[in-house]
DNA sequence: TTACGGTGATTAAACGATTACTCAAGGCGA
DNA sequence: TCGCCTTGAGTAATCGTTTAATCACCGTAA
């Protein structure tokens, strides 16, 4: 069994108060008394239990992370994030998911009020807002939700894509969105079309409307394809392979997010990566103020990086544009 | 704030030691009473603390979640498993990454103590040894390594890709693994090599030692690559493809685990799928007898399911053999 | 000599829930 | 009528830690 705080008393004949001071630096204690017990305390590798702690304090060193999907691909590498993030600065992070269910994210919410969690990192389901908690609450979604407190400009991220395409000689793309309802997703796809050129074409396509054909739209003339996941790009990148379709030089292809796999594919995704442990470095940072009571801290946003895998090349010299790409093409820069 | 025991027993002009007992179903208590203290526990929303039903029980109604790497793109569909699992038993799940180094699974081990958690799950590092807890703990390893609680059969789920190949016809496989000092691994190629037939060959690459040139080994004679991840078979069938080679046409490929994109790709990918809800709630279930006092339960074997896709097809009938090719094969079949 | 201030450590209460023990009241049989 | 058993509920201790309040002691200044 762990020793407790009587356990060294007693060994000590002092009172577990002095030990107590002596671990928190607080009270008045002799140094020799101080040496003492620290010698003891390490000797019998004691640490205090937090239940009582909790119970005494208030605070138990917890706090409650709730994901909206955690077999998401994407949740891995921010889950890692988060809970190194908290390892550092002493919390324990109790995880739940709410199945992209608001009624299991409520219910999940309250679970971890009742496990003791002081506050709670959340990225909510699509389309539901979080507010009014009854907890220290930090929330990751995207820059145009209100409520929300630290996220990835994917609107410059999506800025970011287009102009390297267009950079790279491309003309004609294609976006491919998954859903409407998703705000990051409309923040992407939001920032693509913002930094489109005017000599430029984009068509989106959104997977919840059903999966287009990568290769005909290929053979119709699109010569790059933006996908708002690298799952969706990893999806058009072997379809293209499968029929033939060069990638790069025939066709770009470039997704979001630099899933795990997205470096151990050939040719490698070029993707727009998100900077998970800035963004869980902040959600902690946030968190740890709010819980000493100082106000909600201005939402911040961190910048994308742009990950250059030979997915993405110069746009082809197509030497035999077809009569139906002309009238396309004219349409658009007439 | 929330409620406490008391603010209801002062509502109600009774002790705290009813509303307990109500609450828990012991003591005697009368049908009125009860009646009176369940109406005014829903009225309040009134739900018991955690820190000091801990305190008072020595149980947390939390366990912790130990893993080498939560980045690991396996990991989400597991936590995501065992998060449903504990949720249905009443626990939650307290998260802590060893980032597969010894010194930090400990240290992880001990802050999970110290936060209360009654028991853990942990999936060792690779090469470790889990021993001698302080905690009833269940391992998730593999089969063939000691200490291990519940696992998927591993060999037998090689021993199935391997029959599932031969069956379509191929004679010269490829085996892919990563690391040779990865138990797991080991026992997914220890079960294909079990079941290859005489007549049939296969070499076997670690990725350790260096990729290997997969379009250079279908030009070579192979007909299938088995990988033991889809990460891998990922990237063997991105190379296949983008070097020209038909998949499931001229080379057949296999992965394991089902990750994510797996089924998201073009062809999809043919691999032996975990059952991790089985996994998982048998861990939750031996933690939880473990924690009721009962013996360590034997170890638990989940069988693994073969998940047909498209990257997996009848062997090549090559019509144009190389003088290579044959010299190959005679040795084989001779 | 007395009063006082500082030092070092103890005492005891508190946090919220659980539970063994106690207690009062009423019913019933002897 | 007395004693005993049952019923329903309250009392108080307990878990481990923190912390405000208290106390004993000693040196020093009035």
């Amino acid at each position: 069994m762990q020793p407790k705080l009587k356990d060294i008393a007693r060994e000590l004949g002092v009172s577990t108060a002095t030990i107590s001071n002596v671990l928190s630096g607080k009270g008045r204690v002799s140094d020799e008394t101080r040496r003492l017990v620290s010698e003891k305390v390490r000797e019998l590798g004691y640490r205090p239990g937090g239940a009582g702690r909790a119970l005494r304090t208030g605070r138990s060193g917890v706090f409650g992370l709730v994901l909206p999907d955690i077999s998401n691909p994407l949740f891995p590498a921010f889950a890692q994030a988060i809970e190194t993030a908290a390892a550092r600065s002493g919390y324990g992070v109790l995880i739940a998911d709410s199945h992209g269910d608001p009624a299991a994210q409520t219910d999940a919410l309250l679970r971890m009020i009742q496990r003791g969690a002081e506050g709670i990192v959340i990225v909510p389901c699509r389309g539901t807002q979080v507010r009014d908690l009854p907890l220290p609450a930090v929330v990751i979604d995207s820059a145009s939700s209100p409520g929300n407190s630290v996220c990835s400009d994917h609107h410059a991220g999506g800025r970011l894509a287009v102009t390297h395409l267009q950079e790279l000689g491309h003309r004609r793309l294609t976006l491919v969105g998954q859903s409407r309802r998703s705000s990051v997703q409309s923040d992407r796809i939001g920032g693509m079309l913002a930094a489109l050129r005017s000599d430029v074409r984009a068509d989106i396509f959104w997977l919840e409307d059903g999966a287009p054909d990568f290769a005909a739209l290929v053979h119709a003339g699109t010569t790059a394809i933006i996908a708002t996941s690298d799952l969706h790009a990893l999806t058009a990148l072997t379809c293209l392979q499968g029929a033939g379709v060069a990638v790069p030089e025939q066709a770009s292809v470039m997704g979001f997010d630099d899933h795990s796999f997205s470096a151990r594919i050939s040719p490698g995704l070029t993707t727009l990566a998100q900077n998970m442990p800035e963004i869980a470095a902040t959600a902690v940072e946030h968190l740890a103020e709010l819980l000493d009571g100082a106000p909600r801290p201005a939402a911040r946003i961190v910048p994308m990086a742009l990950r250059l895998r030979g997915s993405t090349g110069p746009a082809p010299t197509d030497p035999h544009p077809t009569p139906y790409q002309e009238a396309q093409q004219g349409d658009v820069t007439s």
